[in-house]
DNA sequence: GGGCAACGATACCGTCCGGGTATTGATCCG
DNA sequence: CGGATCAATACCCGGACGGTATCGTTGCCC
């Protein structure tokens, strides 16, 4: 199969519509139909069921639509990878390391810092992102490492080494009655009137339905619980980043918070290698 | 990026010459000469140092190789994937579940019997391989589920749950003296006169060098065990397995076993998700 | 119910690109 | 120095891919 067979079948799948997908492509329709024709003859399967109204797509072509997308990442992630490696070898660009924005500043500058003392160090690029953007930038060959968090991030398909663990505390407004007690349980501070827990969003980038304000970074999060419009549930290390009209009261039963380097597999970089290396010794 | 040209630059990576890459991919030697250039070119990256008597890898050339084939990978099995789901549709064929021949046969059994007493259950072909071939079949196309054992195998780009934990047992010939212990450590069993401890395939099919015979699956192994020419560590539950002129012993420091429930990510597939569950909620 | 609009399929045509053969040019070997 | 090997170049051809025009079907709305 060819990728732009790939690409033509994708377009379509997701568009449900020939002409729509064709305009995306920037070819005219009905090349596109004779090559979705094309597609299915040698499949020897349907993967749309249309009619001169509606297109939907059949069981084999969710599947395509799903394998097909991850295929074109690959190759994607591929073309990416390797231009990165070509400019490497000449410019300056070396490692990209991705993370979310909210991760441990001194993990994260610890890590750096004792890579750079490594031999044979390069340059790293530290990209920040909202949560469920790495795994995307990782998978697309726009990053060599990431930092995720579990349970958080969906570790599937990369390689992984744990890095540490860390308990959660629940992050309150300062002078909130609760600040004063040593430490609280989930079930006191779920509920909490005029403080419910917000909302992130989806993989796919729509919030569920519910209570609770929709964040999408974690500055967004200490903004609202500074305003006294929620409260929030964040791991131990954000407390370097609280100010002082927040205040962090730890959380025995909230699920422990791990954090993981990762990096696709089939990389043969020595640089991820040393990095990743550099990253387990730290402790 | 298109597959063709990944598949025309991997045989060429992989010979290290144009013209039995150009024999392998059935065209003319000229044609795969351009389309390496055009590659190179649209990349704006030297992937080959090429005189006219040796070629050799850039280290771009290594990632694109890398990266290729996992991407080449992905998009076969999207396709063989769609394949199958059609059929699916109409035919027999509904699952496939890679494991090997060494893994326990009971925890394989109730699996597969709790499977088949679902609701909606589709029938499930068993594919027994020698070990890390799993992986291959699995990242194919050619299976949607595999029985992994950590720490043996690669669990690299795979979802995964656990399914159960445990300890390893020596596998030495009936009469040995060490066979009256009620346990023993790994120190006692390595360096036994006359039993060495075999040598398994690496990845790439090579056997690491060493005294200790090889062998190829677990069938092999306990025959040589049986012959008093090795001695071996195992999952406890090959016990299961022994012929009388066996014997196993608990080893107490060897690494615990963790056998887990593999599919590739992207599953959309009713089915893999409620083999998985089932298997999860066997305990 | 008939006419219209929307949309995918079909027909047909031109062009560019992928592949083939023949040849050149460079490098290693005897 | 001559021959063999192998990648690159030159040149040509056919087919596949893309474009325009059109058809046929299906909802929809007056």
């Amino acid at each position: 199969m060819e990728s732009r067979e790939l690409r033509y079948f994708v377009a379509v799948a997701e568009e449900l519509h020939f002409g729509r997908a064709a305009q995306r492509l920037g070819i005219a329709q009905p090349p596109l139909s004779r090559a979705i024709q094309q597609l299915e003859r040698r499949l020897g399967a349907t993967l749309l069921d249309r009619t001169s109204r509606t297109v939907t797509l059949t069981e084999a072509g969710s599947v395509l639509l799903a394998e097909g997308r991850a295929a074109l990442d690959a190759v994607d992630a591929a073309e990416r990878r390797t231009r990165r490696a070509a400019l490497s070898a000449t410019g300056r660009p070396g490692l990209v390391l991705v993370t979310k924005a909210s991760a441990s500043r001194e993990l994260l500058a610890k890590l750096l810092d004792a890579y750079a003392a490594e031999p044979g160090a390069v340059p790293v690029d530290v990209i920040l992102c909202g949560p469920a953007e790495q795994e995307r930038l990782l998978r697309e060959g726009r990053a060599d490492v990431a930092l995720l968090h579990q349970p958080f991030d969906s570790t599937a398909g990369f390689h992984t080494e744990v890095l540490s663990t860390e308990g959660q505390v629940a992050v309150l407004p300062a002078g909130h009655p609760l600040t004063v007690r040593a430490h609280v349980h989930m079930a006191d501070i779920t509920g909490l009137p005029g403080l419910p827990l917000p909302r992130w969003p989806d993989r796919d980038g729509t919030y569920p339905p519910g209570p609770g304000p929709q964040v999408r970074d974690h500055a967004q999060l200490l903004q609202l619980v500074a305003l006294g419009r929620a409260c929030a549930v964040s791991p131990e290390s954000c407390r370097t980043q609280l100010h002082g009209d927040l205040a962090a009261v730890p959380v025995l039963d909230a699920p422990k918070v791990t954090t993981v380097i990762a990096w696709p597999p089939h990389s043969r970089s020595r640089a991820v290698a040393d990095l990743v290396r550099t990253a387990t010794r730290l402790q």
